[in-house]
DNA sequence: CGTATAGTTGGATCGTTGTCAAACAATTAG
DNA sequence: CTAATTGTTTGACAACGATCCAACTATACG
């Protein structure tokens, strides 16, 4: 059984994460993630709408960024938040994040009904010279 | 006086937000300016080890991603943060993000003594292995 | 006016990233 | 063993991003 590299609690750097963050598959991801404690690969990429293989890279972005712990059994990948590990190195952060998710706009991610609250459009009327 | 265009509040998408602090240099920016309430671009751009060209860029993208707000005066641009929209949205957000920059280790971004507190070197002794 | 200051804009370059498709690997079921 | 399930890896490709340089705009100062 192969074992896969996660970085350590010293290692995690918080533009890698935010940057992992920063994904709107990726952020469904650790949404769901929060939701059901502990996912595998086909739960935690289901209808995300892009192809398994780009899911399966999004997995490593955030595993190798630390966000998400990857545990492999049998053919599973069960995949978890490292909360405490994150919460050790940058109190409060995951939690902000998720609480800001939840408050966010549904991105364009999930297939499911998000058309999106039709689109309010920028007032910038003041452009200048672009 | 051009004016420049700012997202409103309810345009602030969180992953662009993520996607604009996840920049090393960019997220020294806003530390700078979380330290300091307003900045010019000279001030929150010094010794940042960028062309100037390129922190203009950086301050695009911050603004365009609802981070900062610009305001011109003369031929100086006063940069500060959106503090108040940002807690609007997405309440608690900046300040963990800001409270996880000052455990951060210092990034690869300002090479000389910063304004910043006081960096603290890692030991950085556990390595996971990679 | 001419010059300095402050910053933006537009290439050009080069590395990174998100995506799909197809092949592959590993485990489990028949 | 054969086939199905689960996920990774590799390759290709277009899009993006960070950077520098040069040129440009706009204000201020002499």
């Amino acid at each position: 059984m192969r074992v896969l590299p996660h970085p350590s609690v010293g290692d995690l750097r918080l533009t890698e994460i935010l940057r992992a963050l920063s994904d709107p598959v990726r952020l469904e991801i650790v949404v769901r993630l929060a939701a059901a404690g502990e996912l595998t690969c086909t739960g935690a990429g289901h209808d995300l709408g892009v192809h398994k293989s780009t899911a399966s890279h999004h997995y490593r972005t955030l595993r190798e960024a630390g966000v998400v712990m990857t545990k492999q059994e049998g053919r599973l990948n069960y995949m978890s938040l490292r909360r405490d590990d994150l919460e050790a190195r940058f109190p409060g952060l995951l939690a902000s994040v998720l609480s800001s998710a939840s408050r966010a706009d549904p991105e364009p991610t999930a297939p499911g009904g998000d058309t999106g609250p039709a689109a309010a459009r920028v007032p910038a009327g003041a452009d200048a010279g672009r």
